[in-house]
DNA sequence: TTGTACGCGTTATCAA
DNA sequence: TTGATAACGCGTACAA
């Protein structure tokens, strides 16, 4: 195949060790010999072996990423932040899709340090597993991107969903609203958690009490708000505004709305979590909450390059700021 | 770190050979012995080291994936497809983002095939360039997707972009148009010309002659089927459909349609291409042709396995159909 | 059935 | 400034 140290030695006389030395700019070489082996390197293409170097050094030039699902476009964009810089370290990423799986993303992450990958970077949602845990304890290069786990201090970067909801629930109260539903993720993610949270201290700074029948769990589809919007219609407390955990969920619960000829935002209004696509081609186009999730990917790449590179990394949980974006929907 | 063979073969007192051929499954080992190695495997977790393993065998667990950019839910899908396919060969799957641009590619080329990747899946638009002719001359397994190069006979698997144009343009001439106007890609693109390609041929099967002013090419934006549409306002001929090369260009087309006060489909209709989420989410909903994205990345790596386990590769050249999907907007 | 010896392509440590 | 030699961890042809 592809011309190796030892043929380009050979050619010339020398040894491969100088040859070594040559190409990757050791000092201990003759000036006249270097520029002979790098005329060679020039004229037969020379590519070195990664495979090689990466044994001889035990270490590879990649990084994993584990995400739930690569197709969706809250995560693509996060990857392709950390595959920019990434590349710009010369290091490629190797993507996983785990569907939140537990297994599989062990398997992965079996399969990611037998071929001594660099670091890993889990992007994903809710609590880290146990296996995670272990692995930040064995000094494994690791970084969490939006997941956060309690008892190790892995670094983190996460974006500040409570602020968000908050913020996003205040925007509906000053617009004079006083019963604002809720239809949030699934009860025991995460997320979920922190909507809830955040929305609960804004009704708390308007002096309105919480109202557990106004949130609904579902999980994250359109199907969700859809049915939850018909939920609410059903209960003896009909909610003027509605606060929907993502954009699908919205989507879901605008059809609805409109289904039940009610006005938005005139007679219910509406806001949405992601700022997806959907968010400025539905009509009414929908006030909600975008998330940086480049800067998630951005930051998370160069806290694990810190790792890497055994860095100090300066600010081990970072907590990026996410904000509402007023549409027409409230 | 962790354990290696030489290890095992240590506590046991056999050589290394032995726990390699245990561990393999390979014959020539006894029973008792094997038994022994492989307790102690189980017991201290052994992980093969795959660098070294693909040094020996000089060739690596992983393939390329070069596409424009992940972050498109359009390619991400196929990403997806490749990935989960991959995953169950037991390979993983290096994602690269060119943007489209040749040198970033060339440079991905390299690195792929200095780290002994097993082989590479151009995913992407438009014809290949003279790089990956010289690729596919030499005999490294390549697969291209959605993509065509003219000289070599590189296996691909494409979507028929012609015919899905063609069945789109067919529909809105069943609907009695007769000045439909085309809002394509840029002219230099292939897909671009294929779609413009059915297109035509549709307007030849109801006998319309085909008149260039109702054709437009710009960029694949929202922007262009806003612009594009006023364009076509000021014409003389003014269409009563308009059939968009992709899903974001009829968004644009869409709101500059209702900007100007027209009923949709009444007074124009509107055809997209893609079936991207936005079809079902803006209001009317979009007719369009669907691509089987997962469809091209699952086949399109099923190929370059076939090539990499050095089989014979069937359809050299397979063509997908695209579907039209009738919704609200014709 | 088992062990020896070498190769994969590179880096790194000593001597010379 | 150079070169010989070992090491990285594993696969494998050959010999025992």
């Amino acid at each position: 195949m592809g011309v190796t140290m030892k043929d380009i030695a050979r050619m010339i006389g020398v040894s491969e060790s100088t040859v070594s030395r040559a190409i990757n700019n050791k000092p201990g070489v003759g000036a006249k010999t270097k520029k002979k082996i790098l005329r060679l390197v020039e004229k037969y293409n020379y590519q070195p072996n990664q495979l090689a170097q990466n044994l001889a050094k035990q270490e590879s030039n990649m990084i994993g990423l584990l995400l739930p699902d690569i197709s969706s476009l809250f995560y693509s964009e996060a990857a392709r932040a950390i595959q920019d810089i990434a590349a710009k370290e010369g290091y490629q990423v190797i993507v996983c899709n785990t569907d939140g799986d537990e297994d599989r993303e062990k398997n992965y992450i079996d399969w990611l340090q037998a071929n001594k990958i660099a670091g890993i970077i889990f992007l994903g949602y809710g609590l880290a597993n146990n296996k995670i845990i272990n692995l930040g304890l064995s000094n494994y290069p690791i970084v969490l991107a939006n997941r956060l786990v309690e008892e190790v201090m892995i670094p983190s970067v996460v974006i500040d969903n409570a602020t968000g909801a908050f913020g996003a629930t205040i925007h509906l109260l000053e617009k004079g609203h006083k019963r604002i539903a809720l239809i949030n993720g699934p009860q025991d993610n995460l997320q979920s958690q922190n909507r809830l949270q955040g929305y609960k201290q804004a009704l708390n700074n308007y002096n309105i009490d919480y109202n557990p029948k106004l949130v609904i769990h579902k999980d994250w589809s359109r199907e969700s708000g859809y049915e939850g919007f018909l939920e609410l219609l059903d209960s003896d407390e009909v909610p003027t505004a509605i606060f929907a955990a993502n954009d699908l969920i919205a989507v879901g619960v605008i059809e609805a709305i409109k289904m039940g000829g009610y006005m938005i935002p005139h007679d219910i209004a509406v806001v949405g979590f992601e700022d997806t696509i959907v968010t400025s081609v539905i009509e009414p186009a929908l006030t909600t909450v975008s998330q940086p999730m480049y800067e998630l990917g951005a930051n998370s790449v160069r806290k694990l390059f810190s790792l890497i590179n055994k860095e100090e990394v300066e600010e081990k949980i970072e907590i990026l700021a996410s904000k509402l974006i007023v549409r027409k929907s409230t």
